[in-house]
DNA sequence: TGAAATGTTGGGGCG
DNA sequence: ACGCCCCAACATTTC
């Protein structure tokens, strides 16, 4: 019997720029392709992978299925405990080396290292980086600190060598074929049903490697030259809309680096595009190092005084923000569309979190969760570490004076009103000097816009003046008590 | 990657 | 022409 190489699909579902992948195709052995589905390893135990994500998971399986069934190979899935199903393989199958790519999130690290005690004097063993651009090992002060202002930590990544790009996918040359007791995707129920609030997810997203890859070109082609300015305008589509592609590994940030890079060069995009763009690049990267050093990030404020802010749990403000009926269009809108698209524009999601943790003094826990059941993209070191930020418990977070206007933002940032219109379609008819306020609409511009307050459209749950007054006391108190 | 309050300046109306 | 006031525009401070 033959000896064969495991590999371990894990947040790197795609083929091409996969160094442990490639690796894997290298050994000159059969390759057994593998997807376990371990809902109780992949995140932190508050953490099972949310509604959302299940569903982009599960069009981002069957789409690498297909194209490791184009070159002959089976890509096997089986579901539960991640180290009794490689025992499963690595006793029956003849597994002589498992490959896979590092994970950063606590579970994925614990298992690394139960895999790694289990079996690393028995098989060959190994462990490539790939989802983010710089290992955690290789970021930190000259102190030897890691870094917990942004700022000097990517100053720091931008000395440090980009990873470089891996050729195009090669197939194992040798072939196997056979499949090993691999569940059936549709049995998995990743897909939701009764209701099927899917629907408005197919007309903007397109899972997998493919798709991840025609989203950079569409966004290169289009977004990209005026990024700096565009990505605060979520009535345009201007931004990469990568995210989600990138949580489940379906495109490199190497790979994306690279590209931009070139792309600015040969069409003379102005570099102030580039570099804000590889700005964003670089928050993913501080979030992926901070929960790696952090590993209680997602769930306990990072600066520990907070453990004892008093919040304000209020069922029925957290419901209205969740169902965007604050009466805020800027608010309601973003929250909307995250409903309906698995999504929301980034400017959108630090207004809307303000709102809820500072207008509404509810924990940013509560938001953090709502988000992570939500979103395509959902990704523990990004939920975590942005929702820290707004809320102000985080490492380089917003100080707590801090406060968006969701009246200005909107006025700002939506200028035509043209997002609001959009997913608050209650308020599409107001003009454009109320439709970021309409309390302030006159009874001929509601009547107008078939709009009654208070009845098919909230007021405001509360008045920004009351909001931003509560908070800044109730912050301010507790910064002097807790000094 | 904030917003509001407070301070400063300077042009123009007006007695 | 002058002083005074108002206020917009901008700058600085504060939360």
């Amino acid at each position: 019997m033959t000896n064969n190489t495991l590999f371990l699909f894990r947040n790197d579902l795609r083929l091409n720029d996969n160094t442990a992948l490639s690796a894997a195709c290298q050994t000159n052995q059969p390759v057994i392709f593998l997807y376990i589905l371990d809902e109780k390893a992949t995140n932190d135990r508050y953490h099972d992978i949310g509604s959302a994500s299940r569903w982009w998971l599960h069009h981002s399986l069957f789409s690498l299925s297909i194209e490791i069934e184009k070159f002959g190979g089976y890509l096997n899935l089986r579901k539960g405990n991640t180290l009794k199903i490689l025992n499963e393989f690595i006793d029956k199958e003849n597994i002589n080396k498992l490959y896979f790519s590092r994970g950063y999130q606590p579970l994925e690290v614990k298992t690394e290292n139960e895999i790694y005690a289990r079996w690393h004097k028995k098989i060959e063993l190994k462990r490539y980086a790939g989802y983010s651009l710089f290992e955690p090992e290789q970021i930190h002060a000259a102190n030897g600190q890691t870094y917990k202002v942004y700022t000097p930590f990517w100053k720091a990544c931008l000395k440090q060598p980009i990873p470089a790009l891996k050729n195009k996918f090669k197939p194992p040359t040798k072939k196997t074929r056979k499949k090993f007791r691999s569940d059936n995707l549709k049995d998995w129920k990743l897909l939701p049903s009764k209701p099927d609030w899917s629907k408005g997810f197919n007309q903007y997203w397109c899972p997998g490697e493919q798709g991840a890859i025609h989203a950079l070109n569409k966004f290169l082609n289009s977004g990209f030259f005026e990024y700096d300015y565009g990505r605060n305008r979520p009535d345009l589509v201007a931004t990469s809309r990568l995210s989600a592609h990138l949580h489940f590994g379906e495109i490199s940030p190497a790979r994306i680096w690279h590209e931009v890079k070139n792309f600015t060069n040969k069409h003379n995009i102005d570099h102030v595009n580039l570099t804000s763009y590889l700005r964003e690049l670089g928050w993913r990267e501080f979030s992926t190092h901070l929960l790696f050093n952090w590993p209680e990030l997602a769930n306990k404020p990072f600066k520990k005084e907070y453990k004892t802010f008093p919040w304000r749990r209020n069922k029925k403000n957290l419901t209205a923000w969740q169902k965007g009926l604050t009466g805020y269009p800027i608010v309601d809108a973003g929250m909307r569309q995250l409903w309906y698209s698995g999504w929301m524009h980034n400017r959108v999601r630090m207004i809307v979190a303000s709102f809820l943790v500072k207008h509404l003094l509810i924990p940013w826990q509560d938001g953090e969760k709502w988000f992570w059941d939500t979103l395509v993209d959902a990704d523990l070191a990004n939920n975590a570490a942005s929702w820290q930020w707004v809320a102000g418990s985080g490492a380089d977070a917003a100080p707590y004076f801090r406060i968006f206007n969701p009246i200005l933002q909107g006025k700002k940032f939506d200028p035509h009103g043209n997002y609001v219109r959009e997913w608050v379609p209650e308020i599409r008819k107001l003009s454009n000097d109320v439709v970021h306020e309409p309390w302030l609409a006159d009874k001929q511009q509601l009547s107008n816009a078939e709009l009654a307050l208070g009845v098919n459209y909230p007021k405001p749950i509360v008045t920004h003046e009351n909001g931003r007054t509560r908070a800044l006391s109730a912050f301010k108190k507790f910064k002097s008590g807790s000094n």
